[in-house]
DNA sequence: TATATATTTCACAAAAATGTTATAATATTT
DNA sequence: AAATATTATAACATTTTTGTGAAATATATA
């Protein structure tokens, strides 16, 4: 998940970068509209935040211009509320609308619900392939079962193809940050999956001295 | 990475220091805002993590008065979460915010988070390209297998181009600051490393009488 | 509640990486 | 040029990491 943030300040810039990161997801920068439009021309942007006063092209009229080159979802930000009208008035078909100060929690809240309704629900690597709406995964189209765990580590493994995942990573987003038990388990749970894809066993490639990560080219 | 503790109960500092060191950080200590500004003035501080409430100085002032002096990132800490409102409100200048009673371990997921928030993904020396995020290195396009400790190697070698590392340098910051094993132990890492790059090995400078360094110009 | 299922931990074998020692090669100093 | 010090290489012992089967807990289901 690509996410453009686009503020003047860089604070606000790094305040919100650092919330999304902790969240992984992979963050790009503009400090005013001409640049937002370039980034969005270069790169796969899946959403925008932007504040609506900036110098060079406000935000009204980058989001304007962005919508042209492709339809992304849109956060507003902005100092005062009653630009909210304004920006109504606009419809210029933004999906939220986050006043200044806010609180990085909810404005996590909000991109989360956005990201969510853009979320692939069908994810394939070689013959495996993970149908997150039906929560079944099928090996060269035949249904396999997998137990809860197993499916979670699936499906954060094929969200990430490519990226090697710590032991830590691993338990902080699957298990959760307060879970307090053995680095190990995940490879109780690795051998368990690895049984379960069959000759797809060698997908999930050990990193290591660091952990696990599936390969696709 | 130098990060700054600023608390009036030793207690707490003595906690937070503990689990820093774990990870290798570097840690000063002050008991107020004054002795804080002090400490950044005098070292080159990478994180300030500050109680908001203290004596002589209290943390917003401080936090401000650091700002003027240098852009670090802060976290700051709060007995409570009222007072979340109101740093919030505090132009948001500060990068995180932890209410006591804290979980170290959750404070340690936060200053990660934010003293990776700077590092490159990918690094390119000549013909060589390490990725952070696959966890792999290639010569001229050509997926070259590492160890672990080959991989580190070369990856804080190339986090610091041109910059002449001493073999100490070296061990505390790849082996750990706890590890009491032969200097020489880096050579022969060194060397298998230069062995697996290839017609790149001499990329890999030794500088007689102190360590090594990759140069590029 | 009993039963089945899932998850975590443990123990040990196997594999891989690391550290150490000895020795050779090279550079520096006297 | 010889003596000394530093660095590189190779072989081997040690330690660490990973994979796996099985037992112990925990959780879900009938």
């Amino acid at each position: 998940m690509n996410i453009l943030v686009v503020d003047d300040e860089k604070l606000i810039r790094d305040v919100i970068k650092e919330y999304l990161l902790l969240d992984n997801y992979k963050v790009y920068e503009a400090e005013n509209g001409l640049e937002a439009i370039e980034i969005v021309k270069m790169n796969n942007i899946d959403l925008v935040i932007m504040d609506i006063m900036m110098p060079k092209m406000d935000g009204y009229t980058a989001c304007k211009e962005i919508k042209k080159i492709k339809d992304i979802p849109f956060i507003m930000l902005s100092a005062r509320s009653e630009e909210y009208d304004k920006l109504i008035g606009f419809d210029l078909g933004i999906d939220d609308y986050v006043t200044k100060p806010f609180s990085p929690k909810e404005l996590l809240a909000r991109v989360k619900a956005i990201t969510k309704r853009n979320v692939k629900n069908v994810l394939t690597v070689a013959g495996i392939k993970l149908d997150n709406l039906a929560h079944e995964v099928y090996i060269d189209n035949e249904l396999v079962v997998l137990t809860p765990k197993e499916y979670d580590l699936l499906k954060y493994l094929m969200e990430n193809v490519n990226i090697a995942l710590s032991r830590e990573n691993l338990l902080s987003n699957i298990w959760g940050y307060d879970f307090y038990g053995d680095d190990r388990t995940i490879d109780t749970h690795i051998k368990t999956l690895r049984a379960h894809l069959g000759k797809y066993r060698d997908i999930i490639k050990t990193v290591r001295g660091m952990g696990y990560k599936i390969e696709s080219k």
